[in-house]
Formats: structure tokens, C-alpha cells, sequence
DNA sequence: CCTCCATATGTTATTATATAACAGTCACAC
DNA sequence: GTGTGACTGTTATATAATAACATATGGAGG
């Protein structure tokens, strides 16, 4: 729920923690987390930032677990349906999800400096886009909200962000 | 500033406007708004939807006013740039900004059915986004809300949308 | 007038992102 | 043990975007 944001933070905690959700998830609710959609994951989260799909299909090639587009994109896919990761569409790149489990509308705070992405929460349905859609008679499924800007430390860094 | 929606309504009307307000803000920021620019800009107001570079290429393909890719990528960063035009990430398509002139971050409602997408306004440095990014030190510029769902025309189609 | 410079366009080639289509594998239900 | 569905492997291709360089064009200043 928090915004976790760009705090530094022992990543193989989180890491640990979102695997262990994302297993019991897939428990619950007869999932197939096989060895590629498990790896996959893995590689977002060590990587802890966006990633495409071509960079993580060359640790896969490299692991000998795939080594053409659809593996990578198939097992993307399905860690986007159920929850596990987000594509960040402004970067036509993926990320894992910071929040394990609880349902809901991601939001990204995307630095433009060092391209480290936050993930956030947000609730479209509300305020004005939602009063928007109710005027036009939308009905609102889903939601991409990506916020570009400087994080604190490029901020704080003096010059521009190159 | 009203949310447009998916209304019928006389579409000469706004692009005559959205052309007017066009070459006013060019005039008056010596901005050079050439016949490239002018005719893509043409063709998103006249195909009213959200055009893939390459549709609109083939356009001019057909006019003699330019083969190649770039022609049309950079004359829409021209329109992007100043505002004449919204770039829908999610779809990898351009459209012409129904909101002239005034200086506003777009949010956009894109039908999943008949892929119609309906230009609202946004407040993104507000709201639980706002309070977020403030809270994790980030400094939002820009933002990208795209909603995806159905428009009441396809909501009112009993059948699912396809 | 002419040359320099900035801006815009034209063109070739390439990179990046994503999916279609079909073949093989494997586990499990019947 | 065999059919069925889910997953993976592979080839090929579609779609989106940009790099790099060549060629106008149109003033600003000498």
C-alpha cells in the first residue's frame, strides 16, 4: 500500500517476499508457475526496474531457457493477467509488481533521469477522470496511469539530468 | 474543457477550429507550421480517432507528400510537441487534441470495442497520485492516463463488444 | 548579391517491439 | 493407452521507431 517509492531498500527481501506471494497465488488458484514464468519473474525483480522483453529474453538464452521472442512475451503475459508484473507502456517495458496480491490500479512514477520506475497506487474511477467517464457514459475496465518526472536523487543532483 | 465524449457532432466544425487554433499558435509563436505538418495534421482531425504513423504515411504516401517513415514521425513530434496532437501509448497511435489552445494534461478513454477514444482532462499532481509522488520526493512534468473500456454506443450493444 | 546558418525534408538502412502459425512435449483424466 | 489441454520450441513475419546522411529552402548579415 505504501508508495514504496525510491527509497533504498534490501532488494532480496523484496524479491523473497514477492515470489513467496506470487507461489501461493498460483496455489490458491491452480496456476501452472513454471520454471520459465518463474525465472521471468525472478529477472524482474532482481532486475528492480523495467526491463524489455528483449533484455530479458537474453539472461533466458543465456540460462538455456528460450531463446526466442514468444517464450519471453508468453510468460510476460501471464505474470501481467494474473497480477505479478505491469507493462509500463510509456517504455514498452515490464516490471514487477511492488504490491503482491491486493487488487489494484497500478500507478507509475517514471524518472526521466535514471529511468527508475515507483510503483503506486491509484484509483481512476474517482476524481476527474472518473467524473469525466460518467459524463460520457464510459464504463472505466482498466487504467494506465504513468507519471514522468525527476526522482529525488536526480533532483538533487544540481545539473539537469543529462 | 467539457469531456467531449463519444457525442455524435459535426466533425467540419472541429477540425476548422482545431486547424484555426493551429495556425494561430504557430503565427504567433513563429512557428513553422508546413504543408507536412498541416496535412497530418488534416488527416488526424478528418480520420477523428487514433491513427498508427504508418496509416497516416500511407496518407501521404498517396499524396506525394512523403514515402518514408520519418516524414511522419516528425511531423507529429511537431504536433505532439506543441500540443496539436496526443500520442495514445497504448495503442501506439496518434490523435488530434480536441482541447485547442488550452494548456492541459489529456486523459483518454479508449473503447476496446470500437476502439473510439474520447479526450478528458486530467489532474495528475493531484489526488492519491499526486499525494504519492509528493510523498516519495518525485517531481511529476507529465503524465500519461489512458482508460481502456466501453463507450455507451458499445455498451449498449448487448452482445460483448467482439 | 552572396554566403552562412538554421530548419525542414528526402532517402536508405537498421533497430526495436510484438505476434502469427504450427510443431513438439508432457501431464493428467478418462 | 489414448485423447486432451496447457505449455514450450521454432520459424517467419508484422509493426513501430530511429540513426545517419544527403538535399533543399529561406532568411540574417556581410
Amino acid at each position: 500500500m505504501d508508495p514504496l517509492g525510491f527509497a533504498p531498500h534490501d532488494h532480496r527481501d523484496c524479491k523473497r517476499e514477492a515470489m513467496a506471494a506470487a507461489e501461493a497465488h498460483c496455489a490458491r488458484h491452480r496456476l501452472n508457475f513454471t520454471p520459465v514464468r518463474r525465472r521471468v519473474l525472478e529477472i524482474l525483480l532482481e532486475g528492480h526496474r523495467a526491463m524489455g522483453a528483449y533484455e530479458i529474453l537474453d539472461t533466458l538464452r543465456a540460462e538455456g531457457l528460450g531463446a526466442q521472442p514468444p517464450v519471453a512475451y508468453r510468460a510476460l503475459d501471464f505474470l501481467v493477467s494474473n497480477g505479478f508484473a505491469h507493462k509500463i507502456e510509456r517504455l514498452n517495458a515490464f516490471i514487477a509488481c511492488t504490491h503482491p496480491a491486493a487488487a489494484h490500479t497500478p500507478a507509475f512514477l517514471i524518472c526521466r533521469g535514471c529511468n527508475a520506475v515507483a510503483e503506486a497506487q491509484a484509483e481512476p474511477t474517482r476524481g476527474m477522470l472518473g467524473a469525466a467517464a460518467k459524463a460520457a457514459g464510459f464504463e472505466i475496465e482498466q487504467a494506465v496511469v504513468e507519471a514522468v518526472g525527476r526522482c529525488p536523487r536526480c533532483r538533487a543532483e544540481a545539473a539537469p539530468c543529462r
